[in-house]
RNA sequence: GGGCGAUUAGCUCAGUGGCAGAGCGCUUCCUUCACACGGAAGAGGCCACUGGUUCGAUACCAGUAUCGCCCA
């Protein structure tokens, strides 16, 4: 096929889904332990199996693949592996809701059975962020694509759980977790988001139980924990209240008295009313300062973070109390608590409260502090190598500025709670002998679910245990808790490529070379994954974390399907084009700034590509005929100027990519494609390749293939589709663009001082335009030009590339000094050291022209001052850099010619239209 | 409360110790032969504010303000 017979404008949705095929058809993105370069690896970050692509994945995922495209083209063994993640609380509830849809729930199912529909559902929906990262041209070596759940990988989690279970990193024991009551599960203390709302903070009597009348005052924002109270505490410096230290007082609404104690860590004097009462079992603070001082645990919720009515009894709350409150949630118990506490005088105030409440991310659920035994990782001497290997270098972290955002959660790092009250995921390789924990394991509230006591004793192994090491029973319960997804997730790096076998590609693309991924995962799942691989390894993971920026929308808003203001990029592909949408997202990814997306820019760059297809169109249509390669330095100034200038863009584009800088590769490609190429080659190289017999013509056309060629290379990674398309369409060797050689920069083209010749011409051309539109000229009118320069190197290049200037300024050009040209009738600018006339024909407005000249004598008079001052200076002279003097001078000189130049020129235009008069 | 970042053209953003830049938008002109998803020429700035360092600061330092993010 050609070009020739195609549309004027680019059309992506003829094009994108043929070349994906037969890119995946030919197996150009298939990774093999025998290539000889050297490899370079990059695991995705594995998207939910159930999601749909967002902009947030589109840019990850586009970054990666310019990574890999180009270092594919340079010859490296290039790997990059796919692969979701089985999303363990987020996939639950998708299935939990299509269950209830049907009046199910996951417990009238039972595990095995709900287990099944989630593997259905995943079967069905599963592929769907797949298809779609093929959409976006992903160059994944899909023949390794890898499911967290998969066999391979979970055999890797329960390596990895009973091996740091040996070694006493992993434990289960009784602690205060972040519990969501509306997921059923604990929460890691990451997966709960903190949220700025204004509460209440109420102030409460206690009473002393020694019937001295005295009280204390406790402020709280959350008054139903009262009854879970064992303990008030003060400050122990504090004069006010610390001889109370040591007395009890009546909890209000219960029977029971609770102790008042001196705690300088928790009492906050300046806070609320200097004292606060102590609830363990439902606040993290308040739990440890229960272990400082022996304090009991009073639960009294529920999980659904009910009011548990055996729990309250327990507690000795009022039969009244009980009545009123038993089984309310939180936010339906906080008033009655509120009313009950008024009518026994306990309520002293009620004020409006600044306060953070916790949320369940994935739900947005308020997450209870809930006693529970919980299994958890323990944390500090994994994450001591972690700190090592970024602060040593072996990891880079870039931008650099999160290194310390890593360091510092890092060196305070808690530990990891493990365990989900789900089932979709990988079950705890734990189990309970029923012999060793008789009458303490019993049937759970659920049909089959049993509830361990905390202080049972796990039997940790890779299967299924048969005789019970301690009593020879053969009985077992096993623990029904699932692993938090991220700790599959923390493997990902090396379970997807084998381990724990060692295998060919382990040995081969481990470590990973680059990790690609957003601020918002980097506790979640980078830092997990350093301290795992480096545990399960011995080496990091990646060399280097790439952390890009959050895709915003227009008004810098976070995208949220409930805000309405998501940007899908399925319809942006759709609209613009794939390329279009790649080319935006790079070239706003700048480091360290989140991206304000806005359509306009999207379509900029479908118009960029419409650009880069006509560009095609014109050249495929010169491209008949010979074709003649001699030394780039004799060819003629259009060829050697724009080989200077794509060498220039090679070297530039490679460093830009080199350090991350997708945004200065964008920039560089698109300038140069269309202001440098576009804008002057093309015209440039117009006159030699529309005649057609010359032998001019056969070399122009050799530099038009071989520099349009290299540029299709050079802009492969970031736009693959029209890339390919074109490039199959010129004449070329190989059998796709995705495996040719990714361009370097080639001695023979550096030819500086085409810059220089080049500067001397577009100022030309330019300052004739300006003149045309001053003068109100039509473009194509000829006109009789003259040119001159102060600089005698300039003076030489307008002479030796004068058909140029004729060209392009569509006019006869002379070259002669400024006192031989005609003193009528000639507009004369000035732009530094260049001249230019303009014939004035005809009885046009030279209002336009007499304006600018006077502008640019005001500008220019400030400038000559600011410079002359700068230099009168002899602080200047003397302390400044010689050639910055020098510098300043040159262009003062320059700068006050052009002044007398503007006068006279100036003075031209007044007796012109004094003439007319 | 602690930490980090931002503040540059109407908008979105680059940038550098010595002439303030790009894209989009805007104004005017142009259906010309690759492209109107185009071409040409323009307008538009106290580089947030206040001090300091320096011959020279939009840039470096300190503080202030506003906004954003992370952590508590």
């Amino acid at each position: 096929m050609t070009l020739r017979q195609l549309e004027k404008a680019y059309e992506p949705k003829l094009v994108e889904d043929r070349w994906y095929r037969f890119w995946i058809e030919r197996g150009l993105f298939h990774a093999t332990t025998g290539h000889a370069g050297e490899p370079y690896t990059i695991v995705i970050p594995p998207p939910n199996v159930t999601g749909s692509l967002h902009i947030g994945h589109a840019l990850n995922n586009s970054i990666q693949d310019i990574l890999i495209r180009w270092r594919r083209m340079q010859g490296r063994n290039t790997l990059w592996v796919p692969g979701m993640d089985h999303a363990g609380i987020a996939t639950q509830n998708v299935v939990e809701r299509r269950l209830s849809a049907e009046g199910a729930t996951r417990d009238s199912l039972g595990r095995e059975k709900f287990v099944e529909r989630v593997w259905q559902w995943k079967a069905q929906s599963g592929g769907t962020i797949v298809q779609q990262l093929k959409r976006l041209g992903a160059s994944c070596d899909w023949e390794r694509e890898r499911f967290t759940m998969d066999a391979g990988l979970s055999r890797a989690v329960l390596e990895v759980f009973v091996r740091l279970h040996e070694e006493g990193l992993i434990y289960r024991g009784e602690r205060l977790i972040n519990w969501c009551p509306r997921c059923l599960t604990a929460l890691s203390d990451i997966e709960v988001e903190h949220e700025d709302t204004t509460g209440k903070l109420y102030t409460i009597t206690y009473p002393l139980s020694d019937g001295s009348g005295e009280a204390l005052t406790v402020a709280t924002t959350r008054p139903e924990t009262l009854l879970g109270d064992t303990a008030v505490a003060v400050h122990p410096e504090d004069p006010r209240f610390n001889r109370f230290i040591g007395r009890r007082v009546n909890l209000p609404l219960t029977s029971r008295q609770i102790p008042i104690v001196g705690d300088s860590i928790l009492v906050d004097r300046e806070f609320g009313t200097g004292a606060v009462k102590i609830t363990p079992a439902h606040d993290f603070n308040d739990f440890e300062a229960g272990e400082r001082h022996g304090l009991s645990r009073l639960s009294v919720f529920d999980h659904h973070a009910r009011l548990d009515a055996d729990k309250l009894a327990a507690a000795g709350v009022d039969v009244a109390a009980i009545a009123t409150l038993r089984a309310l949630p939180v936010a339906k118990a906080r008033p009655k608590i509120e009313q009950l506490l008024t009518e026994r005088g306990a309520l002293v105030k009620v004020e409006p409260h600044k306060m953070a409440v916790g949320k369940c991310y994935r739900c947005k659920t308020v997450v209870e502090p809930y006693l529970s035994p919980q299994w958890f990782v323990k944390i500090a001497p994994l994450a001591e190598p972690a700190i090592k290997a970024v602060e040593d270098g072996r990891i880079r972290i870039i931008p650099e500025g999160w290194v310390n955002n890593y360091l510092g959660w890092m060196r305070e790092i808690k530990d990891w709670c493990i365990s989900r009250q789900i089932w979709w995921g990988h079950q705890i390789p734990a189990w309970y002998c029923l012999g060793c924990h008789r009458n303490r394991i019993v049937p759970g509230h659920l049909d089959g679910s049993w509830v361990i006591p905390a202080d049972a004793t796990p039997l940790v192994a890779r299967e299924a245990p048969r005789t019970c090491p301690s009593c020879g029973g053969s009985e077992f319960i096993r623990d029904p808790d699932v692993l938090d997804t991220w700790f599959s997730s923390a493997l990902w790096p090396f379970s997807t490529l084998g381990w724990p076998d060692k295998t060919a590609d382990l040995k081969t693309f481990y470590p990973t070379s680059t990790l690609v991924t957003g601020l918002d995962i980097l506790f979640f799942w980078v830092a997990r994954m350093i301290m795992m691989g480096l545990k399960f390894t011995g080496e990091p993971p990646f060399r280097d974390v790439y952390i890009h920026a959050l895709v915003r929308d227009a008004e810098g808003q976070k995208m949220s399907k409930s805000k309405g203001n998501v940007i899908d990029p399925l319809q942006i592909m759709e609209q613009f084009g794939t390329d279009a949408l790649r080319f935006t997202l790079a070239s706003m990814a700048s480091p360290g700034r989140d991206i304000k997306l806005a359509e306009e820019r999207i379509e900029g760059y479908r118009n960029f590509a419409n650009k880069i297809w006509n560009a095609a169109r014109f050249i495929l249509m010169h491209l008949g005929g010979p074709s003649e390669a001699v030394a780039p330095a004799q060819r003629s100034f259009p060829d050697r100027w724009i080989l200077h200038r794509l060498n220039r863009t090679i070297g530039a584009v490679t460093q830009a990519l080199e350090h991350y800088r997708f945004d200065q590769a964008s920039s560089l490609l698109y300038h140069f494609i269309w202001h440098e190429y576009c804008d002057w080659y093309l015209e440039l190289a117009k006159p030699a390749l529309q005649d057609a017999a010359s032998p001019a013509a056969a070399r122009a056309r050799h530099t038009l293939l071989e520099s349009f060629e290299t540029l299709l290379r050079l802009l492969h990674p970031l736009m693959p589709f029209i890339t390919e398309e074109i490039w199959q369409a010129v004449p070329h060797e190989g059998e796709s663009i995705v495996t040719q050689r990714y361009p370097t920069t080639v001695e023979a083209w550096e030819d500086k001082e085409m810059d220089e010749a080049f500067a001397s011409l577009s100022h030309f051309v330019s300052v004739t335009r300006t003149g045309r539109s001053l003068l109100n000229y039509p473009p194509g009118k000829s006109l009789t030009l003259y040119g001159a320069s102060r600089n005698p190197g300039q003076c030489q290049w307008l002479s030796q590339l004068s058909a140029h200037l004729a060209h392009l300024s569509r006019g006869a050009v002379t070259l002669s000094s400024t006192d031989q040209w005609p003193s009528d009738r000639l507009l004369k600018l000035v732009v530094e050291e260049l001249t230019v006339g303009v014939p004035v024909e005809g009885d046009v407005d030279l209002q336009k022209a007499r304006d600018r000249i006077a502008k640019q004598q005001a500008d220019g008079a400030k400038e000559v001052q600011r410079l002359s001052g700068k230099l009168g200076s002899t602080d200047f002279t003397a302390k400044a850099p010689p050639d910055v003097v020098a510098e300043h001078q040159d262009r003062l000189r320059t700068l006050r010619a052009e002044q007398m130049l503007l006068v006279s020129s100036e003075e031209q235009l007044r007796a012109m239209v004094a003439a007319r008069s």
